[in-house]
This record gives C-alpha cells, structure tokens and sequence, in this order.
DNA sequence: GTCTATAAAGCGATAGAC
DNA sequence: GTCTATCGCTTTATAGAC
C-alpha cells in the first residue's frame, strides 16, 4: 500500500530533474541549453542526470512527451445555449490557451526541433493542436445537429474557426512583438464568431 | 561604369558567405550551426568570415536582413476581375509562399530565435506578415469599393482570410508531418474563398 | 543512485604571416 | 583581405569513489 503502484518509478530526483529540463527547454532552447544548467536547477549532480536519461535528446524527449501527456486541452465544454454564446466560449478558452506563455514557449521549441525530432512533432501535434481541433469539431457537429449551424463537414469548419483565432495577434505574441492599438483577444474572438456566424449560421 | 555603384561593396566572398550561412543556419538552426560549417560550406577559412562579420550573431542578423529585403511578398495581383476569381488567385499564392520550403524554414528559424533576437522578429514580421496582409488588405479594400465585398475594416477582413489559409495543412507541413488524404492546396483555398464570400459578400 | 573530477571534443574568436 | 594555426572556454558524456 505505502509501495507506489508503480509500472514506472515516480522516483522524486527524476522528476526533479523533469521539471528543471522543462524550465531550462522552454526558456532557452533545446541547442542552448546545457546539461550543467539542468542539474544545476534541479539541485542534482550531472551524473545523476545520465543515470537517469541515456543522452541529452532523450531527456529532452522525455520532457516534451510528458508535456503532451498532461495537456488536457480545455476540459468540457458544453455545447448547450445559444449559438454565439457557446461559440464565444470556446473560442476564448482557445485564445487563452494559445497565448498563454508556456504554450507559446512550447511551440517555439515544437516548431524549431520538428524536423530533427518528427516523433516530438507527431506527440506535440496529437496532443496539442489534432486533439483540440477534435474538441471544437465535436461542438460544432453537436450545434449542427441542433439546426444552430449549417456544416457541410464540421472538422473543415472547426479548421476554419481556429484559424480565425490564429490571426495577427498570435504572430505578433509568438514574435514577441507588441500589439498595436486595439488590437484585443476580445477583438479577435468577436471577429471570428462572426464571420463563422455568418458562413455558418442557419438564418441567411 | 566598370565600378559597382556600391554604397555597400558585393564583395564576391561576402556573398558567398551569406549564401552558405543561409544555408547552414535555415538548415540546421541559428545554435547548431557552426563557423566552421559556415566556412567550408562558403570555401573560406574562417578568419575570413571574421573579417567580414564581427561575430556570429551579426552574421546571422545580416542573413535574415538580407532575406527580408529581398522577399517581395507576391508581386502586383490585379483586383480586376471576378471576385472569386481575385480571392482564389490571392489566397492560391500566399499558400504556395507559405508552403514554400524555405519560407517553412524561415518561419521555424525566426519563431525560435525571436524572444533572443527581437530585432530579427521585427524584420521578418515587417517584410513577411505585415506585408502581405498589407498587400491583401489593399486588395479586399478594392473589392469593397467596387461592391464586391462588404467590409467593416480591410485591415481585419484580410487577417481573417489569412488566418483561413493558415490552418491544419500548415501546421502539419510546418511539423514535417505528412498530410491527410485530401488534403490539398486547393481545397484549403476553396474553403477559405468560400468562407469569405458567404461572410462579406455582397448578396447575402 | 549519487556524488566529484575529468576526459574528449567542439565551439567562437583571434594572432600573425603573407 | 585571406590564410593557417591556435587560444581559451564550454559542451556532452564518463570513471571511479561512496
């Protein structure tokens, strides 16, 4: 009972040395990063790390795959309501979500590292932006089947909606650039409903 | 007349060295890339290099400068015409750009680098996104007052319809990851074009 | 498993001859 | 301007004591 029930050990070092990895990644890079950093952060010696992980891209590995394991994207939406009420819901959970910083941090070093790590390319991609696609396709199929939206395909429709959300105000975040004036989550979030409203909506 | 009008001297080796540190760097990215792997690639010692540039950074500043400047976005587009034919041909060339190898690798560079080199984020930004929204809301602009399209603001009608064309299919090219079946080009700027018009066309 | 100490290699940048 | 040769430092990874 007091023994964890454990096909893998949640051994307290490793972990350590996982969340340091995390913070050293996100902040600085995979290539800038140094294994000397990483053990400094974590309060351990080097060698623990090695005794741990064969090699720096397997901890690096480790540290993405972990990553996508916990995203749970945004928990239960329901798809009750009115139609631009449910649509604005999802759309701002989704915004807050991609420009939120360790999101943004982790699509820099995603999108840097994809084609020398495609496996972190396919676990980032499943967990991140394949498994949200499929959250907001599944209401927007639901808000379909309502009669409050007219889909010939709701998993082109949720493509769409995401990109609108993906606009110049996630470049400029993602750049580190500042926004200009007016330029909003709010603004964007509206801008989007609409336009899909509009494509998409029963009533035209 | 046999004088290059230089205010800045295309010395022969100096352009080598660009070309080969273009190659290195949206190769293997700004970190991993080596001077002596620049050298070589260039044909040139590496005091060379040093004679030219004062340091690494400066070397790869110089290299998305150039870059940028050159990039023309997609030259003169006539809104003259059908405008689902003006918005097809629009949209069919900003996702052969973006599809573009070495637009990819440009993006993955700079997303990457851009929070240690905001300069460099600025450049792209400037002569990549902004300018072709720039371009593309100048379009839509003459499609209104023609009264093709309906719009608030040219401005957030062209972010929209740039955000419809970056969608799934991108991200997964981004990644290296291979495309769904039927996922096409074509299809994307179908889609897309079909968003916008049932959103501001003119008949609705 | 965890540490200290070190090996072995690669890096950016420079000196000095030509 | 361009080269060869090298400095001084940091890196990943390992040996060996405990």
């Amino acid at each position: 009972m007091s023994k964890p029930l454990s096909g893998r050990k949640p051994s307290a070092k490793r972990e350590a040395i996982l969340d340091a990895a995390q913070v050293v990644f996100l902040d600085v890079g995979y290539a800038a990063a140094s294994m000397d950093g990483v053990a400094a952060r974590a309060g351990v010696s080097k060698a623990t790390i090695y005794a741990h992980f064969t090699s720096k891209d397997q901890l690096f590995s480790a540290v993405i795959q972990r990553r996508c394991e916990r995203s749970e994207a945004f928990q239960s939406i329901d798809s009750q309501g009115d139609v631009r009420a449910v649509l604005t819901g999802v759309a701002r959970r989704l915004m807050t979500l991609l420009l939120s910083p360790e999101a943004l941090a982790m699509y820099r070093l995603v999108v840097a590292e994809s084609l020398r790590q495609p496996d972190l390319a396919r676990a980032f991609y499943d967990s991140g932006p394949a498994a949200g696609k499929a959250q907001i396709a599944a209401i927007m199929a639901d808000l379909a089947d309502r009669g409050e939206l007219v889909l010939d395909d709701p998993w082109v429709a949720a493509d769409q909606f995401i990109g609108l959300l993906r606009t110049d105000l996630f470049m400029r975040t993602l750049l580190g650039l500042p926004l200009r004036d007016g330029q909003t989550l709010d603004g964007v979030t509206v801008g989007a409903v609409d336009v899909i409203l509009r494509a998409f909506g029963p009533k035209r």
